[in-house]
Formats: structure tokens, sequence, C-alpha cells
DNA sequence: GAGAGATTGTTTGGATACGAACAAAATGTA
DNA sequence: TACATTTTGTTCGTATCCAAACAATCTCTC
């Protein structure tokens, strides 16, 4: 969306599409823009930082939670980490065969399953975090100092709204 | 990531991890919560507005690329969707199937695949984009109308340094 | 304590998603 | 005109990603 052409570009071709009808041009460049975004940041990190350690973003992420909050449930992580479970099982099929996380059954509710890092896995983090951290800054940096936190907090809204209003 | 834990929490327990190393933690709030929100925002609208179409997120982004511009090279489709050419096949072979879209070589050039919207595919996206529009413009309006035009271009900003800065 | 109901992680099936290798076509160069 | 180079879309292999169905386990109620 909005990729090479101008913003006024395609708001004009796609009024023509729609005569008459009202659209919202602001809301739809927000969501398109957080789209763009969100790809292209991906996808940079992965190639910049992720790949030479064989790490999906998805991967970097629950590898990432595991090693923030130790010992975690699989229900815990997938939340945290913002996919399904379903998901979640095929990525810790995944980190497990890199050597990166162990799993074992809870003691104390047989359903439940706990993820806990190798040593492997804490020293990459260890590692790679601080780095991975120095790109996010890098990325940050673009938007001006006095409104990053208040564009964190835009998108901490974004999400609560689309998360509560599903139904 | 920070799905339920507050931001302190968060960046108490990153701290803990990594005595001494100076962390950026705004800028982790505005990666994160861009990924939080660009997840939750798909997952919402592919539930309630997608979904009843069979239409995946990605199938619409390109759908609505072929809408707008119509007759369109598949090379420009990949880049204005944001997604590599070997996916656009796969989801371009799915919105065929769908009845959707069309394919017709270029005469002008016989590299060139052109892609076009079917009779059924232009009556849908009439229809459909308006509705998506509303989602987005209620999405949006969790943020103050003053800064959403700011808000897009920050995301702007962040996906064109993300795109330049990859070697 | 027995059985209904709820919760949890896995499996299944289908659709993305990418890089790399590839074949076809166009372009540049001698 | 040959022929190396570039460009383009597809195929291949692998890894996500989700909803739905499922089996195992726990909880609640009587």
């Amino acid at each position: 969306m909005t990729g090479s052409h101008t913003l006024a570009e395609t708001e004009s071709q796609v009024a023509s599409r729609l005569q008459g009808q009202p659209i919202d041009f602001s809301g739809m460049a927000v969501v398109s823009n957080l789209f763009r975004a969100a790809n292209a940041v991906r996808n940079h990190l992965e190639r910049t930082v992720l790949a030479q350690h064989n790490l999906s973003w998805t991967a970097f992420v629950v590898l990432w939670v595991a090693w923030v909050w130790q010992e975690s449930e699989t229900r815990m992580i997938a939340e945290e980490s913002g996919i399904s479970k379903a998901t979640l099982t095929g990525v810790l099929k995944t980190l497990e065969k890199l050597g990166f996380t162990t799993r074992r059954r809870s003691e104390k509710d047989g359903r439940l399953v706990i993820v806990g890092l190798t040593a492997k896995g804490e020293a990459l983090m260890r590692r790679l975090f601080p780095e991975f951290n120095k790109h996010e800054s890098e990325l940050a940096a673009v938007i001006p100092e006095g409104r990053r936190d208040e564009m964190a907090n835009h998108l901490r809204a974004m999400t609560i709204y689309a998360l509560t209003s599903d139904q």
C-alpha cells in the first residue's frame, strides 16, 4: 500500500472508485503505514541481526519472553508474544532443535508445559539483545525524542482497542 | 511482547539480566508496541471483516492494490503490498481460485504478468472497502485527531529508514 | 467420588512468507 | 548478429501462522 505512489495520488484513485462515499483517509493512512512499518522493520531486523543466528522474528520474540520472565508457562509466552498457542508449539519445536530452549511438564498441573532457556540460549540472549536493542534505538531515532513515548502509548491504545472489540 | 505485564515490570526484568549495559527502553517500547499493534489490528480485521469473504489480510491488501491502480504489473503489486514476489505468486493463485482476479501476459513485454479484477472482484471491493475503512477509522480514533497524520508520518519515516538501511 | 464442564498443549489442514534456484524474455555490447 | 547480462515470475524447500478438532488433565458440583 502506498509504496512508491504519493498519498495524494492514492487518495485520488480511491475517491474515483467510490464516488460520493465518504472515506477516512487519515485512518486509512494510520493503518496502512502501521503495516508497512511493521513489515519493513521485521524484515530489516531479521536480515541484519537475526538471520545469522537462524532466528525468525517470532522465534526471537518467544526466546526474549522466556529469557526475561524465565521458567514460563507456554500460555503466558503465547499471550506475551502475541501469537496463538498453535503457532507457539511449532516455534518451540524450532527453538528446541536449535538448542536454545527446554520444555518440561509442570508437576503441579499436568496440563501445563514450562519453558526454560539452555545455557546456550542464555549466552545468546545476553549478547544478542543489546545488539538488537541498538537497532531498535536507531529505528526509533527517526521519531523526535519528545514523541517516542507518546507514539508507543498510541500504539498500545490501538492494540488494546483491537483486542477488546473483537466480538 | 509486554502483554499483561506493566512497562515498569518488564524494564526491571530486562535490567536485571544485563547489569550495567545501557538499554534504550523508549526505542524498545516503540518497536515492540509497533508489532503488538500490527498483530492485534490484523487479527481483529481478519476476524471481523475479512474472514466472511475468505480473505486473509495479505490477500485483501493485494486485492486492494489491484483495485485501486487497475491492470497492474505483479512487480508493482508486490512492492506496494510489501510482500515478496514469491509470496505474491501464491496469493494470486488463491485470489484467482476465489474468482476475484485475472492474470494475463503483457503483449509489450513477455516477462510481465498483468493482474486485473473480475466483475465479482470489483463488486466485492466496492462494498468491502468502505466497510473496512469504517473499522480503520474506529481504530485510528483512539489517537487524538490532531495527532493522526503525525503518527502516520512517523510510521512512514520508520518504514523508509528500515528499507534503506538494509545493506 | 463420579461425571459434567473448563482449561491446556498438540495435531491437522490450509494459507502465507521468504530466499534461492530456475526458465523465459528483454537489453546491452561487441 | 551473437551472446553475456539483466529483469521478471514461478518453483522449490522450509518455516511460520491460524482456526478447529482433539486428547489429557484439572475443577466444580452434586
